[in-house]
RNA sequence: GCGGCUAUAGUUCAGCGGCAGAACGCCUGACUGUGGCUCAGGAUGUCGUGGGUUCGAUCCCCACUAGCCGCCCCA
């Protein structure tokens, strides 16, 4: 077994008929997002590293130890070597696409969504991979735009809700916060290790560990010795300036307009740096340790820290392999792809025919499986009863009388039609 | 990066220090132009990889690799 190639950790093949479920999310997905007027952005898989270190965050995980980089090397001597990476997350991409081609010059607010693969260098385990794929969005634009409106956000939110309805997710839970602005968020932070002097002592060794390297950590600690410590600490609400606080009421009475349910979580914090103000998870049970079907919030200061205009924005990822997951336990049976009739030729002699047969029953629009001459009949029946509704029997008399033998296998019944007849006839329901 | 469990036929899994097993699936025939149900027969394989212990290892030991689960973190 070590002698054959296999995919590397971490990744996968994804074979019919599972493709066939990836897909139907996709098509939902970019349904929805068409409705909402967003339109498709395919930025590269690669990106020079410093975009992620920049806005994703140095201190951060993703960052500091799951990214996949590595030094192209130089072409030529005058050209230098550049560190690249596979990107980690999509969120980066989009803006530094959308400061590169100036897209806030339009004057238009950018709605923009993207579904692709992304990439870190994790410990694979059930809903977790080191290549997975993300369908996520982004709105962003100059603030002339209305992109900093809470209306954005609430727009967002319930577009997503749609999205998991309309995928078949029944029983997800959306949970909302705000984390401020970064002056805010710098404020709590400031805060909080404050109040984690006194206490810190009596936490988990890492609770001890995140009081020191990002203390907003400490509040996701699951341990529940820590929890009425946790309770005691200052809670990010009270560090939020009016604006912020404005901006968050705005959010949800928005969300309550709308019927979108959703419960507040004060402790709900995102791991990339670059979120401010409202922040938000989709979660769902049954995914295990990974329950977060999809994560995001806004980024009013991303684009202005990248170099580039302001352009506050909003934005979201969504996990496919989780989504497909949580499908698949959801379903109780995948439907199977069937064919509407297999052609099946009796004697090699006969294969051209089949062939031109197919072809008129394909261009009619018939989902059609050719079989093969050499195959005696009863072959052809087994392999037809697998994959079609029906079998078609081409044999010399049917070819020179221009009459085809039509069996259906979920009646039984045999029948004779007549080739000029004989897509209509596939096409209908499968009874005699 | 850390911890627990696992690795045997295409698949799901039994198994035992002494000839490699079941179910399902697959192939052949009963049926040379008829599937499903039945019956008869057949092939399943470097027992994850490498090393060690032993007269002998699929089994015991070690390492490695991979998968699953948890931690960390995240989608």
């Amino acid at each position: 077994m070590s002698q054959t190639l296999k995919a590397v950790r971490g990744t996968r093949d994804l074979l019919p008929p599972e493709t066939a479920l990836w897909n139907r999310i996709e098509a939902i997905a970019r349904d929805v997002f068409a409705r909402y007027n967003f339109g498709e952005i395919r930025t590269p898989v690669f990106e020079d590293t410093a975009l992620f270190a920049r806005s994703v965050g140095e201190d951060t995980d993703i960052v500091s130890k799951e990214m996949y980089t590595w030094e192209d090397r130089a072409r030529a001597q005058s050209e230098k070597t550049q560190s690249l990476t596979l990107r980690p997350e999509n969120t980066a991409g989009v803006v530094r696409a959308y400061i590169e081609h100036g897209l806030g010059e339009s004057g238009q607010l950018q709605k923009l969504y993207y579904i692709g693969p992304q990439f870190r260098r994790e410990r694979p385990q059930k809903g977790r991979y080191r290549q997975f794929a993300q369908i996520g969005a982004e709105v962003i634009g100059p603030p002339s735009t209305g992109s900093e409106s809470p209306l954005r956000d609430a727009e967002i939110l319930e577009m997503l809700a749609t999205l998991l309805d309309e995928l078949g997710i029944t029983g997800w839970t959306l949970e909302l916060n705000s984390v401020g602005s970064a002056a805010d968020r710098a404020r709590y932070n400031d805060a909080l290790r404050a109040a984690l002097v006194a206490v810190v002592g009596q936490m988990c060794a890492d609770c001890q560990r995140r009081a020191v390297t990002n203390p907003l950590r400490v509040l996701d600690c699951k341990v529940p010795a820590d929890q009425p410590i946790i309770a005691t600490l200052p809670v990010i609400a009270d560090s939020l300036d009016e604006a912020s606080q404005a901006h968050f009421a705005a959010v949800t009475a928005a969300l309550d307009a709308a019927g979108v349910p959703y419960t507040l979580n004060h402790r709900l914090v995102r791991g990339l740096d670059y979120y401010t103000r409202t922040t938000f998870e989709f979660t769902h049970g049954g995914l295990g340790a990974q329950n977060a079907l999809l994560g995001g919030g806004r980024y009013d200061g991303l684009s202005e820290a990248m170099g580039g205009p302001k352009a506050p924005g909003i934005g979201f990822a969504m996990g496919e392999d989780r989504l497909v997951l949580t499908l698949q336990a959801l379903e109780t049976a995948q439907p199977q792809t069937v064919a509407d009739a297999f052609v099946a030729p009796l004697g090699e002699s006969l294969n051209p025919a089949a062939l031109a047969l197919a072809r008129e029953l394909r261009h009619a629009g018939l989902r059609v499986e050719l079989g093969e001459g050499s195959f005696r009949l009863k072959r052809s029946f087994e392999a037809a009863d697998k994959i079609a509704r029906r079998i078609v029997i081409l044999g010399e008399d049917e070819l020179q009388s221009g009459i085809l033998t039509v069996k259906t296998f979920s009646t039984g019944i045999q029948t004779k039609v007549p080739r000029a007849e004989l897509a209509a006839f596939l096409a209908g329901p499968a009874k005699g």
